[in-house]
DNA sequence: CCGTATATATGTATAAGACACATATAATCA
DNA sequence: TGATTATATGTGTCTTATACATATATACGG
């Protein structure tokens, strides 16, 4: 047994000096999707497979993700028509709004902060 | 009355088309708190002034920042000392541990890596 | 002696976020 | 009829962020 107590979200302990560390963007599947139907309009189940390749930690849980897209349609950030033209059952295409492409420059401007954040700390970090 | 419900913690809609975001990685006061000790050894009171110039979004919690100090001390990455030799109050003075350099080297990595996500999101949005 | 600044804690509360799992529906196809 | 595709909503738990209150003790200035 480990004395130490349970261990935060974004990392773990694998052993003595081992660890393994995730740092997470908050809320990164935002922009993510934004750019994704800002490329192309898509539906949830495409969408779900393109964020696979963009967020690397592993799958995205349908309902979570119909759930975000529910959400950022209410907040007039995608809009969704049912396309009956494709095979299989209705599928829901969303497009991103002029309200979303203005959210997704405004989370690029932030990411590019963000990323200088880090980089000041890794510089620092080098220097030690 | 705006017809969106309450909004993310990470961004605001300051008007149309106006959004406000920012883009935080989780725990992100963790490796900053770690650097800064491998730096130079110190104390809560100290930190938080030199917390300031590294994460940016405004003061730190000086309850939270002495929380997070002794949690980091009960898992082993720092230990400390209760400094008499200087003026004013006591002061316990931390310093890092092998286990939380160690941690600290596991964080940077994982920020590298979270650098390149987010950096392969901005490239593919100036394809845009 | 008293108030203020420095310094270190702990208690409590809430909101937001991450994530997992269950359930429900409908269409299409073999 | 059952499997696959596709869309949704409900629920629950845990983590993280943040704010505010409270308590202690030292030291210094007036």
């Amino acid at each position: 047994m480990d004395k130490r107590g349970r261990q935060p979200r974004c990392r773990c302990r694998l052993g003595p000096g081992n660890y393994q560390v995730q740092a997470r963007v908050e809320r990164f599947i935002e922009p993510a999707v934004l750019l994704l139907l800002a490329e192309s309009p898509s539906h949830g189940y495409e969408l779900a497979e393109a964020l696979e390749s963009f967020l690397e930690d592993g799958r995205v849980d349908f309902g979570n993700l119909y759930r975000l897209l529910r959400s950022l349609e209410s907040e007039g950030l995608v809009t969704s028509v049912w396309s009956e033209e494709a095979p299989g059952p209705l599928k829901r295409t969303y497009k991103i709004t002029e309200e979303g492409s203005q959210l997704l420059d405004a989370w690029v401007e932030s990411l590019r902060a963000g990323q200088e954040r880090i980089a000041s700390l890794l510089r620092r970090y080098e220097t030690i």
